[in-house]
DNA sequence: ATTTGATTACGAAACAATTCGTAGATAAAG
DNA sequence: CTTTATCTACGAATTGTTTCGTAATCAAAT
């Protein structure tokens, strides 16, 4: 198996794209151990995901040594625009609008985030 | 079974219920011919799919006469939100600033939308 | 050298989601 | 009344995801 055809990784396998794209290289035991703290999971369990992800190349890994080191294959930024994409189609009709509001009313953003969207926002409609 | 206790709705039962969300009250057939549209699908698996989502409480039937019509039980904005924080959570860390100006930045938003998302917001910075 | 501990490989079970075929019921058309 | 079409119910196959137990390997510690 292989290319980085795959945008649409199941939950479990974004949780460790995740860590992967925040840390950099890691091991399963490092992946494991910050999974860890927010599920309940075997280690081969996480050992086995990534075995998976390997096979469909949504991470590499550095087998030189007996302990195996991951680094994720798949974009951030593409994945996450390709999830938002598939939500604001499959949830919101189609409408960023609609969901960005839905995001932003309920107390989920702060005021300087707020603030920083609004800068943002200008910069876009200066183009 | 019941309760609506399940705001995570398989992406199946997702396109369902925004036909249901849209059109009010449908038939199996009425959901049916919409779903066709953009994907194929037998029409008892449309049936499958509705008749387990009652099973869920996803949704409601009048099951008076012969042909049953059903409705949503789950509210939409509840379910938007859900999904929406989920995302924020699980694609973006935690950052809805972040979602948003990626949601935003890829030509998925028009001019109008972009305007109306700043009225918006300045609504909610002058609270 | 032997034991102990950590690691990978692998198979299989458990679970969930999707798809569809078939049968039986009901209504409409002839 | 009989045929035809449409509908529901249901079981089962298929596919995908998650979980974990066990065995083999290797390295470090004793």
């Amino acid at each position: 198996m292989a290319a980085i055809n795959n945008l649409k990784p199941t939950e479990s396998e974004l949780e460790i794209l995740q860590i992967l794209w925040e840390k950099g290289n890691c091991t399963v035991r490092d992946v494991h151990e910050i999974l860890e703290k927010n599920k309940d999971a075997g280690y081969t369990t996480t050992l086995k995901l990534m075995q998976i992800m390997l096979e469909k190349g949504l991470v590499a890994r550095d087998a030189s040594s007996k302990t195996h080191i991951y680094r994720a294959l798949l974009n951030q930024e593409k994945t996450q625009q390709h999830l938002v994409d598939k939500m604001i189609d499959n949830v919101f009709n189609g409408s960023a609008a609609r969901m960005v509001m839905q995001a932003l009313g309920n107390h989920t953003a702060s005021k300087e985030e707020i603030d920083s969207i609004k800068k943002y926002l200008d910069g876009l409609s200066n183009q």
